[in-house]
Order: C-alpha cells, then sequence, then structure tokens
DNA sequence: TTGGAGTGTCAACAAGGCTGACATATCCTA
DNA sequence: TAGGATATGTCAGCCTTGTTGACACTCCAA
C-alpha cells in the first residue's frame, strides 16, 4: 500500500474531511438549484411547482398520491401549486377512467415547453460539472449520492431508474 | 479502448443520464437534511438556524456581514433568526474591540452543544456514504460538487476549505 | 346498502425567504 | 470637525411553501 492510498483509507472519514464534504453539499446544491431559480421567479413560479413539472414530465399520467409520495410534502402542499399550474394552463387533470377518485396528471405543450426550459438550464449546469470532473468522477458522484438517501427514497430512486432504462 | 470505457466516455453526457443525476442530487440533499431537520424540529428551530449555527461553529468571531455573504440572504432574514439564537442563549454577539460597528458572534456552550448534536448526526449520515461508497468514490463526489457551485461561491469556499488545512 | 378507506379541495396558520424605509453608532476622509 | 460611508438592527408587509383541520366525493367489501 502506497502513501497516497494509505492516506486516503484512513482520512477519508476524518470529521474535517466530512464537515468538507457537508459544506461543499450545500454550496454545492444552491448552485444546482440557482439556474432554475431564475427562470422561475421571472414567471413568478419556485421551486415546488418546479418539482411538480418535473416529476409530471417523468411520469406523465401520474396521480396526485404518487406525486405526493415522491415529494415528501402533504397533499394540501402539492394542491396548492397543482391549482396554480391547472389555472395557468401548464397542467391538465383528468378524472380517472378506472378510478374516478383519482386524477392523472399530464403536461399540457405550453407546460412541456416550461419543463425544457428548465431542464435545459440545469443540465447545462450538470454537464459542465460532468465534463469538468469526468466519467470516473461522476460514477463515485453517483455512488455516494445514492448512499446518502434514504433508505425508503434509495427504493423509490431505482424504481424509478429502473422504468426509464 | 474497451467497452465500458467506451460506453462511459460517450454515454455519461446523454440527457438521461443527466437526468438521473438531477434526481439523485435532489434525493440525496432530502437525506443529508432529515437527521438534522429532526433534532431542530423539537427544539423549535430550523434549517436556517441550523446554518447559522453551523458557519458561526465554523469561524467564531465572524462578523454579521461575513455570515450575510456566506449564506446570501438578506440581513434582516438573518437577523430573525440571530435574534432567536441569542435570545435562546445559544450564540453571544460581542461589540468589536478595534471596530465598534461589528459585532462578533460566538457560541456559547449551550450552542456548542447543539451544534454538535447536528453535526454529530449529519456526520453519521456522510461516514455512512463515504464509507459504503469508498475512498475514490468519495474523490469524484467532491469534484463533482465543487464543479457544480457558481464561482464565486466555489471562491468562498475554497477559502473556507484553505483557512481550515 | 352502508360504513370505512382512499382521494382530492378549501381554509387558516407558521417559518423563513424577500423588499423598502429608517434609526443608530461608528469610522474615515476632505 | 462636518459629512458621507459603513455596519448593524428593526419595523412593516409581502410571497412561497410547508403544516393541520375539516369536509366532500368515490369505491369497495361486509
Amino acid at each position: 500500500m502506497n502513501d497516497t492510498s494509505h492516506s486516503q483509507s484512513l482520512l477519508f472519514l476524518t470529521d474535517e474531511q466530512l464537515r468538507k464534504g457537508i459544506e461543499a453539499m450545500y454550496f454545492a446544491y444552491r448552485g444546482f438549484t440557482a439556474d432554475p431559480d431564475r427562470i422561475l421567479e421571472e414567471k413568478g413560479y419556485g421551486r415546488a411547482h418546479h418539482r411538480a413539472i418535473h416529476f409530471i414530465h417523468r411520469s406523465p399520467g401520474t396521480t396526485v398520491n404518487n406525486l405526493l409520495s415522491i415529494l415528501g410534502v402533504t397533499k394540501q402542499s402539492l394542491n396548492r401549486v397543482l391549482r396554480g399550474l391547472i389555472e395557468d394552463g401548464l397542467v391538465e387533470s383528468r378524472i380517472g377512467r378506472e378510478d374516478k377518485r383519482e386524477r392523472h396528471l399530464f403536461l399540457t405543450p405550453t407546460g412541456a415547453a416550461l419543463e425544457r426550459e428548465l431542464s435545459d438550464a440545469q443540465r447545462d449546469r450538470m454537464r459542465g460539472a460532468y465534463r469538468a470532473a469526468g466519467p470516473a468522477a461522476v460514477a463515485g458522484f453517483r455512488q455516494v449520492l445514492e448512499a446518502m438517501m434514504d433508505d425508503d427514497i434509495r427504493r423509490q430512486f431505482e424504481a424509478l431508474r429502473d422504468k426509464s432504462i
């Protein structure tokens, strides 16, 4: 074992290293949301709207309850956001054909356009970071992020991921 | 070039890969804040208090203005939080000796105890993720996070980082 | 057919962002 | 030394986005 791998294996868990990771996570998340936030502000929306739009785009026809369990907020909180998006013609809510209690959610063309604008901005940032760091770093990045999630969230994440492959 | 490195170098920037990274970042951040959030809620504080406590611990004697530029919020917003922490005896504000306009902020023993409780919880989560992913993954994780920050934030982060080494 | 479970809506409240205006104390320079 | 600049604190009011409580509609099984 050479000096580098020795210190790596021993020092990457020091409190100091962990604290740096914590701060990096905090500052990086601010960068991560900065570009969409600017676009959203122009249009009078917030991050909650972004999240709803993202996951409706991700799973068209999803029900309100599905969305709730993914987003981890109360239905009242989500409902307020959805109401705005529906009133503004970005989201369409269709009563379920099989179960009329359910509402299935879809993006309208206008909603899809905003989704594209937001995800383009966020992807540009992510692409720049990925390009700067390289494929090996990205693999590590993804590993650590997955390990950081709550167990039940990770299951949801993996389910979402698998569905899309 | 074998199959693995070929697909890595070509595919790690697809929209699909980037979208997965975006979702991973979102879900991981929720995990990242979950443990401190639980502790804070018991005591009637929020994330804003956590951030203030963290950076006062990080740089004892820091001024209000320093804190403002690190946290990127308005002084009114920070002041509301600081007032609460000072009233509750977690933070002490001392008038500057050189420049009496400045207030230097310190954690009291009570404040330091809460800081420790919060950072222990957050470090445990981070340590678990680091251990699960391994040193090489952690290096990549840090690289991508740094590349994701806004430029001016990255400068601040590097300044903070260097000061502590 | 009725009662409980599931789904969605409305109302009201709190935390924590924001802006704007202004007071105070202090520092520094012309 | 007078006056502008700087650092901080505070009041008022707004917005987003969380929360809980109450309630209506729909479905299904006893």
